[in-house]
DNA sequence: GCGTCCAGGTCTACC
DNA sequence: GGTAGACCTGGACGC
């Protein structure tokens, strides 16, 4: 694979709604990485990429200068070209909105008064932030290879896209793999799909989805703009993505249940394990839209990233289901 | 070793 | 409109 070297950089720092925690929210606790599987996380510094709507991609040094109460965030931004004025101000805005600087989640740490189980992912998680990403192929892919099998299959398959299809950056003397452009996928050949990647069934529905994004299904920022529900209709349309699936794309936080987070929140909320996780899932939805609104999406990404820590204070096994 | 089962969903055909 | 059944692959499990 090609290394390319972007060897133009510029930095510009930029601060945050309190509280903000750096490391939790660029490195989750489950292990989830922020961008690509392939970023390099030093102490408090963060190596990583990032492709804009353009098709461009970054290489981005992020650093931690504050804390979690006076949180700053230093930004090194690598780049083939010298960036003009106008592509900077968008860089700057792009990042401020992917590490969701300006959210106040002061409302959803209110719960903690009335609700238990906030209060304790309040107190184990203070400062994480949901974080989003400006390029909507990575996440269909994870939504494709996340169906119908263990996480360390869906892991492997998306590894192997990176390895066959990816891009490699150079910047600030590390190496950083990113995911494939969805043009290079849409040209691929299916049967090459499934035997290099392993994708199985799904290689299909993947090339057919690459060729959607490469001819200008609307970008995370347009389905950001529509409501909830149009955003999910929209990403239903394509073969491949059901409900489960719309839900881990869509920009708007929704409560993504799959068998294994169902069985994790009936042990939670019920304290059983169900007999069926999937006819249980839209009970579920119900549950957490009653009981935290809108935050929904919130307490969903805390639960996953505190299950060592829930499963030792409700003395429950969550890390085996 | 070898065979069988099934997983962090989705689509289709059939009723 | 509701619902079985098929779908790639590879790890876990029983023998």
């Amino acid at each position: 694979m090609r290394i390319r070297d972007l060897s133009f950089s510029t930095a510009f720092n930029l601060k945050a709604v309190a509280p903000y925690d750096f490391s939790l929210t660029v490195h989750k606790p489950a292990g989830w990485s922020l961008l690509t599987p392939f970023e390099i996380l030093e102490s408090d510094t963060l190596w990583t990429a990032i492709r804009t709507p353009s098709g461009k991609i970054f290489g981005l040094k992020l650093r931690s200068l504050g804390t979690v109460k006076k949180p700053e965030i230093s930004c090194d931004v690598h780049s083939l070209k010298k960036l003009s004025m106008n592509e900077r101000k968008e860089l700057s805005n792009t990042i401020t909105w992917m590490l969701n600087l300006e959210e106040d989640i002061r409302q959803f740490y209110a719960l903690a008064e009335r609700d238990p189980l906030v209060k304790v992912l309040l107190k184990d998680l203070y400062g994480m932030r949901i974080t989003k990403r400006s390029d909507i192929f990575p996440r269909l892919i994870l939504a494709v290879t996340l169906q119908m099998a263990p996480i360390r299959r869906s892991d492997q398959m998306m590894n192997l896209l990176i390895n066959e299809y990816g891009e490699k950056i150079g910047f600030n003397g590390r190496e950083i793999l990113y995911w494939p452009p969805p043009e290079r996928i849409a040209k691929a050949d299916v049967k090459e799909l499934e035997e290099r990647c392993k994708l199985g069934y799904r290689a299909k529905n993947l090339k057919g989805i690459a060729e959607s994004v490469s001819k200008g299904f609307p970008a995370i920022q347009e389905l950001e703009r529509m409501s909830a529900e149009e955003a999910k209709a929209k990403l239903i349309e394509l073969k491949g993505i059901g409900e489960y699936s719309a839900d881990i794309v869509s920009p708007h936080l929704g409560f993504a249940l799959d068998v294994w987070s169902a069985k994790i929140f009936n042990v939670l909320l019920f304290g059983e394990r169900p007999e069926s996780p999937r006819d249980i899932i839209p009970k579920l939805k119900k549950v957490a839209e009653e009981r935290w609104g809108k935050w929904r999406g919130y307490v969903f990404i805390y639960v996953l990233n505190d299950l060592d820590n829930l499963s030792r204070k409700y003395n429950l096994d969550l890390t085996e289901l």
